[in-house]
RNA sequence: UCCCUGUUAGCUCAAUGGUAGAGCGAUCGGCUGUUAACCGAUAGGUUGUAGGUUCGAGUCCUACACGGGGAGCCA
């Protein structure tokens, strides 16, 4: 049967792909090996364009004339290619691209069913698989055997097989002809219980709503945009390290550190919660607890990867983090991932571009490879989506220490320019209004706040030298942008060893508790640095999304817990 | 956790303290190479929960539950 089965394209040497092409119907011309076609595809593109894991063939058509065949050829240069034999079926997104005339079989779900009287019966049926945004339509004739008993009940979400030939809509793009007399079929693979309760209906909910049919809303437009938009960029985020010379490091979701101290921490214990062991004074005995010691869901994987950073130079976590705050905001959630780089050898200048260039990257990537559904998000979330993010491609963040901040605060309170509910002094830290003034009215674009006062950041941040007295400041940035405020938070580290146990005391932290971190500045420390990069907050700043909850697949927040 | 605000048909929302309404969706019919289709008809309700005031409560009062916006905490 055919079609032809999906291909990987791998990247071999970072100079041309290498992969096999179906070979359609025979719409291209070339060297063919074992039924396929072998081309090559010339390093003319700008690299990066495309990536492994997309289909040749859509390279192919989006991009006519670009590609070289190779004769020469007998195998995929003997690099790997990888076939999904078993998926016998097109996807979406190849039928759109595909040549007209070629034999399709197509599995998906229903979107809209349209009716017409004409030539004896014709039902329009548009379907989706997830592999794009965008539908392919059926046109299926009336003279199929399951018509009128079938094809005339589909509704929305139902779950269909159709085999049909690629046809050439009136108004432009492809369709599927489905029909008797061309061995078209339609096969109900799943129908739709109670089409009048079914929750997800063909026209526009609510996002509210829609959070709380959790397991259905990836079915509309809007989330199968935004799943898309967040697996785009959870590979780039890997991609950008790897193609750097980062290793990935797998930092514990369970700590049992109680010395994390980035706020509220979710206990992870298998004690029986009732009657559970005691100590002598009363308190829960820990000690016969599963790990011997009181343990938690991790906050941050910050302290383990700096460890990984002292014999591998460049490194990086990226997986879920746990507050247990009691935060009710569209910007926090209970259970959420963040991506934590950690360089060696490096300072707050360093780490500061390497976050600008992560950003950059990031949003080169989906502009490029998610057009189909950043348009959509300009058109019906965000009208700016596509256009800021082009725009801040272009041109270098702005950097602006605290202090220089303060001062534009202060400047815009005193000349009437803007009023503040919460008043601003050196020394304390930015509320939000204040963030976001300056990043959406002063500046109007993202800003890298640096140089923080010690007394508002953490004890592991790099004490400033020759700082004015009273003025003591640590080597700490925020990168705020407009609509989120702070994306970025991140700093260098206090490499040596005698500021750091002064740090500790002031906070009145317990040295011993630290024994590991400290270790890594008595054995070969070196200056290094580091951030944290909310991943759902940069895909609510991409997509604009107005609430957190929206952009991941269960979010988690207090009371929220559901699916 | 605090402040503000909301909860009425499958969904989005109306309804001076006096008979519960519309649009969309669903179902049926008509028209149509349709695509946010269009025209007509039908079905669909213990007004978030529990109390209270009143001759009478969707509407006023109290408590609770849940949703949303803002703040704090942060990413």
């Amino acid at each position: 049967m055919l079609p032809w089965p999906s291909v990987e394209v791998i990247r071999p040497r970072a100079t041309a792909i290498w992969g096999c092409l179906p070979a359609w119907s025979g719409a291209f011309p070339g060297p063919r090996f074992k039924g396929w076609i072998l081309p090559r595809i010339s390093p003319v593109f700008p690299l990066g364009t495309w990536r492994p894991g997309w289909p040749v063939g859509r390279l192919l058509q989006s991009l006519p004339g670009t590609v070289r065949l190779c004769p020469e050829l007998s195998g995929p240069g003997g690099e790997r290619v990888q076939e999904f034999s078993s998926m016998s079926w097109l996807r979406v997104v190849d039928a759109r691209s595909a040549p007209v005339g070629s034999r399709v079989t197509l599995k998906g779900w229903v979107r809209t069913r349209r009716d017409s009287k004409a030539e004896g019966g014709l039902s329009f049926v548009a379907i989706h698989d997830g592999s794009c945004f965008d539908t392919i339509q059926l046109v299926v004739k009336g003279d199929l055997p399951n018509y009128a008993s079938e094809v005339t009940r589909l509704s929305t979400a139902c779950a269909i097989e159709a085999d049909g030939v690629i046809v050439a809509n009136p108004k432009g793009g492809n369709e599927v002809a489905v029909e008797a007399g061309q061995q078209g079929a339609i096969r109900v693979v799943g129908w739709v219980d109670d089409p009048d309760t079914y929750p997800i209906q063909p026209k526009p909910h609510t996002m509210e709503y829609l959070r709380e049919q959790a397991h259905l809303r990836v079915r509309t437009n809007t989330f199968g945009a935004v799943t898309r938009v967040r697996h785009c960029l959870a590979m780039a985020v890997h991609r950008f390290f790897h193609e750097r010379g980062f290793y990935y490091i797998h930092t514990p979701i369970i700590t049992a550190n109680d010395c994390e101290g980035a706020g509220q921490m979710f206990k992870v214990s298998t004690l029986d919660t009732i009657n559970c062991p005691r100590t002598p004074e009363g308190g829960v005995d820990y000690s016969k607890d599963f790990f011997g010691k009181q343990s938690h869901l991790t906050v941050s994987g910050q302290l383990n990867v700096e460890t990984y950073c002292m014999a591998m130079s460049r490194v990086y976590t990226f997986g879920p983090t746990f507050r247990a705050e009691n935060s009710n905001t569209s910007r926090h959630l209970a259970e959420f991932w963040m991506i934590e780089p950690e360089i060696a050898f490096a300072d707050l200048a360093a780490d500061a571009q390497l976050a600008e260039d992560m950003l950059k990257y990031l949003f080169r990537t989906v502009l490029t490879e998610r057009a189909d559904d950043m348009k959509f998000f300009a058109e019906r979330i965000e009208k700016t989506a596509v256009e800021r993010l082009t725009h801040i491609v272009d041109k270098p963040f702005l950097r602006v220490t605290y202090t220089e901040g303060v001062k534009v605060l202060e400047d815009a309170i005193r000349t009437g320019k803007k009023k503040f509910e919460y008043p601003v002094k050196w020394g304390t830290d930015l509320q939000s209004e204040h963030e976001r003034f300056l990043t959406e009215e002063h500046f109007k674009q993202p800003v890298i706040l640096t140089n923080y006062p010690k007394g508002i950041k953490a004890f592991y941040m790099r004490l400033d030298d020759n700082c004015e007295p009273d003025r003591q400041t640590v080597s700490a940035m925020d990168i705020l942008v407009p609509g989120i405020g702070e994306i970025v938070g991140g700093s260098q580290r206090e490499e040596r060893l005698d500021k750091l146990d002064q740090r500790l005391e002031e906070m009145k932290l317990n040295k011993a508790d630290y024994w590991w971190y400290r270790d890594l500045r008595r054995y070969g420390t070196v200056p290094h640095a580091g951030f944290g990069l909310g991943f759902e907050r940069i895909i609510q700043f991409i997509t604009g999304m107005q609430n957190i909850r929206d952009v991941i697949p269960f979010p988690r927040a207090p009371h929220l817990a559901e699916f």
